[in-house]
DNA sequence: CCGGTTTCTGTAACCGGTATCAGCGGCTGT
DNA sequence: ACAGCCGCTGATACCGGTTACAGAAACCGG
C-alpha cells in the first residue's frame, strides 16, 4: 500500500503538500501540483480512508438497523436509502437484529463505525434507542412513532385505513377482526389505531376484535385461519360451517400475513365467505390478488437518508418527522361480489 | 467522546497498560486491571473502532455488491451474508451498482474501506474485478462464473435443468423457447447452457430457440409474451390464432420474467397453450402456481461470509468453489393437463 | 544480602492522513 | 536598499488506538 509519505518523497515535496494539492487544488503552484498528481498517480496512491476518518474525526458512513431482509418491505427501504447515500458520497452499513441476542452490543458497536443511524421499524428496543439518542448519536427513525426529539420518517396510515374501511364498509362489511398485536411494533398500532378511528368514525354500527400473532409472517397468518375457523388442531375443516363465527372483513396488519391466512381459507374452501386485506403491497400481493394498503418503500429510505444527511450537514438542528402517503389498492380478496359459496 | 488517555489518566496509569488491561487481560495484573475496567465503565469508555482498525491495519468489515435488492432474490443473499458475517463481528457494507455511472470508483472506494468484497451475479463488469484480484483484495464470487484464481460460491444449474426438461418432456413439450439473453449475464448464461444440455441429453427431437430481454424483470416478461404472440404493437390480441407460433414451452431466465409474461398470457387468455417455468422461486412464484428452480439464497449468502473469512483468517490460500445445489419445484404453470382451451 | 529471573508497567514509535503555524522567497513601495 | 506583504511550502502536532522495547518492581535461590 502506497501512502502519502511515498508519494512525498517521490515527489520530492512535504506531506502536507501531497495532502492540498490532492484536495484542495487552488492553494498550491500549479507545477507542483501537476508534480504530485503525476507521482500520485504513478504510485497508484489511494488516500486511506482510516488515515483520513481518524483525522477528520468522520465516518462518511451511516448505518441502517432492520429486523430483517427477507420480507420485500425492508429490502425496498434499504434500497431507497443506499440510493441516495451513495449519490452523497457515504457508505451504507447494515445490520439486522433478527435473532440476535446482543441487540445492544452491536447497535452501539456499529454506532461507533457511522456518523448516523437509521432504525427501521421495531428493530431496536426503546430504551435502547433512547440511550443512543443521550449519547448524542445522530438518528434518523422509520416506520416507527416518533419520539419528538428524533427525526423520523413514516407513512400516513390514516387516510388509506379510512379509504380500506370505505370500501368495505360499501361491500357489506359490518364484523372486522384485525389480525396482528397492536402491543408489539409501533407500525402495526399504528395501522390498528387508524383502522379503527376510521371505523368509528364511519358512522356505521360495527365491531373490530383483535386476533394477535406473534411474527408478521405466513405461518402466522394460516395460524390466524386456523384460529377464525375455529380449528385449533391445524387440521382441516372443510365441512363445519363457521358461518357464525367467521367476521365479514379481515384486517391483516400486512400482506405476509393476509397472504397465509388466505391460502388456508382457500384450502379449507372458506375464502369466498371473508374479505381479506393486506398492508404493503409486496410483489404476492399482486398475484394472491389481494387487496393492500400500498408503502412508498423506497421513498421512505431516500427520505430518511436525506433526513441523516441534513442533520450531519449541520444545515438543521430541529428535528423533523415526514410523513409520506400510501394508497389503497383494490383487488379481489376484499369483496365477496361475484364469489359464489361452495 | 472519551479516549484512551482519559482512562489512562483517571486511573493512574499508562495508555499502554489502559490497551492491555482491556484487550489482553491476562498480562496485567489483577488490581490493576480492576482499576482501569473500573475507570473505562465509570467514563463510559468506548474505544475508537478507526484509531484501531488504523493501528491494526484492518477494518473488520466487508463490502457486498449487488445489482439491485429490489428482487427478492439478491435481498435474501444478503442476509445469509449478513448473519453469519454477524457472527463473527465483521461489518457488512452495501452497494448497489445499479443504474450507477462510476462502478469502478464506487467499487474501488468501498475497497478501500473493507477487508474483502463480495460480488454479487453481474454487479461489477468482469475487467473491473480483474483488476481488483490483481490489486490483491480479497474476494469471493457470488452467482457469477468462477475465474479459476478467485474464491466462488454458485449453485448448479445442472441437475435441476435436467429435472426441469425431463418434466417438460414428460408433459409432450418438444419446442422451447429460452426467455433471457445468455449474453448479458453469466447466471443466465449458464442456466440456458444447462438446459440446452439437459434437451440435447434427452435423446428427443427437440428445438429450442432464445428470446433475449435487455432486463429480467416483469415488463420484459410481458414484452417476451406479446413477441411470443406475435404482438408487436402491445395491443391485445386475444382472438388471434398463435397455436402455429407458440412453443410448447418457455422457460424464462428468471421468476420475474415468467410471471410477467404469465400474466400477460392470461390477459390474452392464452395461458393454456403454453407452459410457463421460471428460475429462483421467489415469494410471488408460490402465489401465481410458477414451476420453477429454488435457489438457497440465504445459503448463497453464508457460504460466500464462511470463504471469505477463511481467506481474511489466512487459514486457507488456494482458491475454492463452492457449489450449491438447487431444487425443482413443480407447480401448475408447467404442465397442460387439466387445462382445457379457451 | 546480592545477582538473575520473572512479571508488570511506562515511554514512545508507529498506523496514514489533516491542519496549524512558521519560514522562505519574490514582489512592491518608498 | 530595506520593510512589509503575499503566495507557497515544510515541519510538526494532532486524531486514537497498538505494540516493541526498556526499565522498574517483585521474587527466587544461594
Amino acid at each position: 500500500m502506497t501512502t502519502i509519505r511515498d508519494v512525498a518523497r517521490e515527489a520530492g515535496v512535504s506531506i502536507a503538500t501531497v495532502s492540498r494539492a490532492l484536495r484542495d487544488p487552488a492553494i498550491v503552484k500549479p507545477d507542483t501540483r501537476a508534480k504530485v498528481l503525476e507521482t500520485a498517480e504513478r504510485l497508484q496512491f489511494r488516500p486511506s480512508h482510516l488515515g483520513r476518518q481518524l483525522a477528520e474525526r468522520r465516518h462518511a458512513a451511516a448505518g441502517v438497523v432492520f429486523p430483517d431482509l427477507s420480507g420485500p418491505y425492508y429490502a425496498d427501504v434499504v434500497m431507497g436509502y443506499e440510493s441516495v447515500a451513495a449519490e452523497v458520497g457515504r457508505s451504507v452499513l447494515i445490520s439486522s437484529t433478527r435473532g440476535r441476542a446482543d441487540v445492544e452490543k452491536q447497535v452501539t458497536d456499529m454506532a461507533g463505525r457511522c456518523d448516523g443511524l437509521v432504525i427501521l421499524g421495531p428493530a431496536v428496543p426503546e430504551p435502547l434507542v433512547q440511550h443512543l439518542k443521550a449519547t448524542g448519536t445522530h438518528l434518523v427513525l422509520v416506520a416507527r412513532p416518533a419520539d419528538a426529539g428524533i427525526d423520523s420518517v413514516s407513512t400516513a396510515a390514516t387516510s388509506s385505513a379510512t379509504a380500506l374501511v370505505r370500501h368495505l364498509l360499501d361491500d357489506g362489511a359490518r364484523t372486522f377482526v384485525f389480525v396482528g398485536d397492536p402491543a408489539a411494533g409501533p407500525d402495526v398500532a399504528d395501522r390498528h389505531a387508524a383502522v379503527s378511528q376510521a371505523l368509528a368514525a364511519s358512522g356505521e354500527q360495527t365491531r373490530m376484535s383483535i386476533l394477535p400473532v406473534d411474527d408478521l409472517d405466513e405461518t402466522n397468518g394460516r395460524r390466524a385461519a386456523d384460529a377464525l375457523l375455529h380449528d385449533t388442531t391445524g387440521t382441516r375443516t372443510p365441512h363445519c360451517d363457521p358461518s357464525s363465527t367467521l367476521p365479514d372483513a379481515v384486517v391483516c396488519a400486512n400482506d405476509e400475513l393476509a397472504l397465509g391466512l388466505l391460502a388456508r381459507l382457500t384450502e379449507a374452501g372458506q375464502e369466498h365467505r371473508v374479505r381479506v386485506t393486506g398492508w404493503d403491497d409486496v410483489m404476492a400481493a399482486r398475484w394472491a390478488g389481494l387487496t393492500t394498503v400500498r408503502q412508498p418503500m423506497r421513498e421512505l429510505g431516500a427520505t430518511a437518508a436525506r433526513l441523516l444527511e441534513e442533520q450531519l450537514d449541520g444545515t438543521r438542528t430541529a428535528p423533523r418527522h415526514e410523513l409520506l402517503d400510501t394508497e389503497l389498492v383494490v383487488r379481489t380478496s376484499s369483496t365477496l361480489l361475484g364469489k359464489e359459496p361452495a
